[in-house]
RNA sequence: GGGCGCUUAGCUCAGCUGGUAGAGCACCGCCCUUACAAGGCGGUGGCCGCAGGUUCGAGUCCUGCAGCGCCCA
């Protein structure tokens, strides 16, 4: 792509500066910095493509990674890969199935054969497009959290918890996914309202033969089926209605066997009958009651929800799926007069966040985390304010789920995953839990061990991320230097997931923070506010738009986006409007370019032009409005600084008043012009860098020439930092400015031709026109007038369009212009409005409590703009009057 | 049931420590002015959800209410 194409075109340069960026190296740590700065990327899932959500976050990383950089830190931005244990199992299952293989066909070792050849292909996918959208990650040290070195720091931290016993084994009701045949944790399950039924049921009085209310209980149930597996029924202690039949037997429906009435504090009188059935084994809540009551335990299903083969269950539902089993219950029920009635009910449904199948609570031996232990540290790790959540309200979520936090299951029983380090032995009881693979038993000495076949949780190993990456447990170099890490982005989603239990683990095992910020952005949703998902087609595909805008514009616009606190809304047409600005960019460093001369930027200038001292005057401002912002994370002002900046005071305003110096100066005037040009659009090109990469390191080459690298270069160029003090000048130029607008509003209002060159007369004191007379021709200029007159302060023009303003007067003769009666209408409009504004500031002031206890520094405005808006109103009013008499 | 967030121009949203509201898009004029029509210049448009309170002054702080959304149970 050429300097001299008119329009911008980011396919033609983007390739080529990543490939410059990775062949120097320009994104390992520097060797020789003394400070550090340091960024985990959040693992990628190996389970396809990257979506919006990461393109945004990583945006977000990118922009700090690459600001420090340019700081001068020694930066590491550690990369890497999830292997996302349920999520990728299911997709190379999904892939097998569609072929009409089943993975237990394969067989295990097989199956993960597979899984490893997906995930070096999505792996590549991913990390193909993280350069595409010029991410500086560290691509020498990919990480993947199965490869060796995560597989040894999660043995370490197994073996460590087990032997602290804080890792245990445990007979417990879980969350089952009967699809998926695995334990999932709390976190895993999804709970949605669903419309269902209530069932209401008749369970007979045993061997009793009264009549009455006292042969039967109603009982209401959402989930008939489970009826097979009830322990009890259960009434609340002190509901009148039931206090008689506590301690009674009842018959169980269906099942020839008997089960008590009990009573529970659990148990809400208000809801239902009163009555409620108690199923130990297949609900949290009866689990409880059932273990405070000394009830049997009763699992009726199998791995896969359909009805087991138990003793106790009828042998007409053996076999059933448990939906089947519940349409053959209720007509059992029906037949036998048992079902009292049915009504429509909304209720909860828990179901798996991967596999959508409705979870069942479900009796197994699962391996647990003791959690609280682990909790403590890193609940006190926020309160201390060693990790502090940006913005802060993140931190009440954090702490109402620590301080509510429940052990943790860690086993899954599924393939794809680290396989738990445990072995059984066939002749002893003893578990030997080891980091070395083991072939005898630790308790006997047997030979005959088996290691346990289920595999851990993938957030055990993402726990581990911000110092396996590390090298942990080796004390690496790297760890010494880059850990804790300076900030973890992230969504509030993972927050309990991911967040906290690398809090908990960094604690515990590096005794150090694993990040001192946590930075919690918003989730990206489609214009229409709709969460982005495959099924429902509204995907942004970000290879997508930057195909059609390019990165840059896609990255500022994300960047604009990032306010906290709340969901980003992607509208395509916001990418289209800044590959816009790009676009923007590129011309006017077309036109600086085309117009340098010999000159080149040069930070230590002091120019003595207006102009160039007031622009000069906006960046330095400029710069210290983006490092704030970028300071506070507040992504979205740092773009908007600069977007106002470039095209609203540098392309507007700077570069069409510097056509006049570089068309008709000559010499040492030009030549600092072209000079502050220059320098200038190098500041903001460096400014700008860490947002939009691939723009700015072009147009840096065009400037510095073709071994210049912006990426590694200084991100302030340090223009004012010598206390230059441009006040004056600014101030003069935003005189010229305001009479630049005045008359390109009246021009505007007139609908006059821009192109048409007009006479305009100027009425100002001594003082004001000996300041602005060095800078007609830039008033000429701008505002395209044909010749300009300078009058005294109290002069009038007859027959003109008149716009007053704080010190001075401009008149545009009508002649030819426009008709008395429009410019009529123009000021009657403008008296109105000035009128009001003017009402309101002597409303403020007529108000002594507000001259006492208001700040000198508001008063005197107000003073100012009351007494500006009152000259300018009699000045319209006489205006108005000459008007009229014509 | 508990907690959190949101409600500002037609649309999508900014507005940090209280000083009298901004942007992009859309819309309406005038322009192909030698960097840029992916552009320039001008303009229309808002009792800042409702009701109270604190304050000289509230979009901004406090309380209550309504609607929407999310999290946890």
């Amino acid at each position: 792509m050429s300097i001299l194409d008119t329009s911008y075109n980011p396919q033609a340069m983007e390739p080529e500066k990543n490939e410059q960026w990775l062949n120097s190296d320009a994104f390992k740590p520097k060797e020789d910095a003394t400070e550090h700065y340091s960024i985990t990327l959040p693992p990628p899932n190996v389970t396809g493509s990257l979506h919006m959500g990461h393109a945004f976050s990583g945006t977000i990383q990118d922009i700090l990674i690459r600001w420090q950089r340019m700081k001068g830190k020694s930066v590491l931005w550690q990369l890497g890969l999830d292997h996302a244990g349920i999520a990728t199992q299911m997709v190379v299952e999904r892939q097998l199935n569609a072929q009409g293989v089943h993975r237990r066909d394969l067989g295990r070792e097989a199956f993960i054969e597979k899984v490893w050849d997906w995930k070096a292909e999505s792996g590549g996918m991913i990390l193909g497009q993280m350069q595409r959208l010029g991410f500086s990650l560290d691509w020498s040290r990919e990480r993947f959290t199965m490869d060796e070195n995560s597989s040894n720091a999660v043995r370490k931290v197994f073996v460590r918890l087990f032997e602290e016993g804080l890792i245990y084994r445990g007979k417990r009701l879980v969350n089952w996914d009967p699809v998926l045949e695995t334990a999932v944790s709390d976190l895993e399950v999804v709970h949605e309202e669903e419309a269902g039924h209530f069932w209401h049921i008749q369970y007979p009085a045993a061997g009793v033969n009264a009549t009455g209310s006292d042969n039967h209980v109603i009982v209401a149930t959402t989930r008939p089926e489970t009826l097979l597996g009830d322990g009890a029924v259960a009434v609340h202690p002190d509901d009148e209605r039931y206090k008689h039949l506590i301690g009674k037997e009842l018959m169980l429906p269906l099942c020839n066997r008997t089960i008590p009435v009990i009573a529970d504090d659990y148990v809400d009188p208000e809801f239902g009958t009163g009555c409620v059935k108690i199923t130990p084994a297949h609900d949290f809540n009866d689990y409880e009651v059932g273990k405070r009551h000394n009830l049997p335990m009763r699992n009726i299903f199998t791995n896969t929800a359909h009805i087991n083969n138990e003793y106790f269950i009828p042998e007409q539902y053996i076999g059933l799926d448990r939906y089947e089993a519940r349409e053959h219950i209720i007509a059992d029920l029906e037949a036998e007069g048992l079902l009292y009635k049915v009504e429509e009910h909304a209720h909860k449904v828990g179901r798996g966040d991967r596999s959508h199948a409705v979870i069942e609570p479900y009796l197994t031996d699962q391996w647990y985390v003791a959690i609280q232990d682990l909790a403590d540290p890193a609940i006190k790790a926020v309160e201390d304010g060693d990790i502090r959540f940006v913005p802060q309200h993140w931190e009440k979520t954090y702490f109402e789920w620590m301080r509510n936090i429940q052990d943790w299951c860690i086993s899954r029983q599924l393939w794809w995953g680290h396989r738990i380090p445990a072995w059984y032995c066939a002749n002893c009881d003893h578990i030997t839990v080891s980091m070395n693979n083991v072939d005898c038993c630790g308790g006997c000495g047997s030979k005959s061990v088996r290691q346990d076949d289920d595999v851990l949780d993938t957030w055990f190993s993402s726990g581990l991320w911000p110092f396996s990456t590390l090298d942990w447990p080796t004390n690496s170099a790297e760890m010494e230097k880059f850990y804790s890490t300076n900030v973890l982005v992230t969504g509030f989603d993972i927050i309990f997931f991911w967040v906290a239990r690398m809090i908990m683990m960094g604690k515990k095992f590096t005794d150090k923070v694993p990040f001192k910020d946590v930075y919690i952005h918003a989730l990206i949703r489609d214009a229409q506010g709709q969460k982005m998902s495959k099924s429902k087609g509204n995907v942004v595909d970000p290879l997508e738009m930057i195909d059609l805008y390019g990165a840059d514009a896609l990255r500022f616009t994300l960047a604009h986006m990032a306010t906290p606190g709340r969901d980003v809304k992607l509208d395509i047409k916001r990418i289209e409007s800044n590959r816009n600005f790009m676009n923007k960019i590129w011309n006017a460093a077309r036109f600086v370019f085309m117009n340098r001369g010999d000159a080149k930027p040069d930070a230590s200038i002091v120019p003595t032009n207006d102009v160039n001292r007031w622009v000069l005057s906006e960046f330095h401002a400029t710069t210290l409005d983006v490092e704030k912002a970028l300071q506070e994370y507040r992504f979205n002002e740092a773009a908007g600084s600069l977007y106002n900046f470039i095209w609203g005071s540098y392309c507007d305003w700077y570069v069409e008043a510097a056509k006049v110096s570089l068309y008709k100066d000559e010499g040492a005037a030009k030549l600092e012009t072209q000079i502050v040009m220059l320098t200038v659009l190098d500041g903001w090109l460096r400014l700008l860098h860490p947002i939009c990469p691939f723009i700015t390191e072009t147009l840096f080459q065009e400037l510095h020439g073709k071994d210049a690298r912006l990426v590694t270069d200084d991100w302030n160029i340090g223009y004012a930092d010598a206390n230059v003090d441009h006040d004056e000048a600014s101030s003069r130029m935003h005189r010229v400015m305001d009479l630049v607008n005045a008359i390109r509003s009246i021009r505007g209002e007139m609908n006059v031709s821009p192109g048409k060159k007009i006479e305009a007369h100027i009425a100002v004191s001594e003082v004001v026109r000996s300041e602005l007379e060095g800078q007609q021709r830039v008033l000429m200029s701008l505002a395209k007038l044909e010749s300009l007159t300078w009058l005294p302060a109290d002069a009038e023009v007859e027959k003109a369009a008149v716009a007053p303003l704080a010190d001075a007067k401009v008149f545009l003769p009508l002649a030819g212009l426009v008709n008395v009666d429009e410019e009529l209408a123009r000021i009657e409009k403008n008296i109105t409005k000035t009128t009001k504004d003017v009402d309101g500031l002597k409303g403020r002031l007529s108000n002594p409590k507000f001259v006492d206890s208001a700040p000198k520094a508001i008063v005197a405005k107000v003073r100012d703009d009351l007494a500006a808006g009152e000259r300018k109103l009699s000045e319209l009013e006489i205006a108005q009057s000459k008007l009229q008499s014509l």
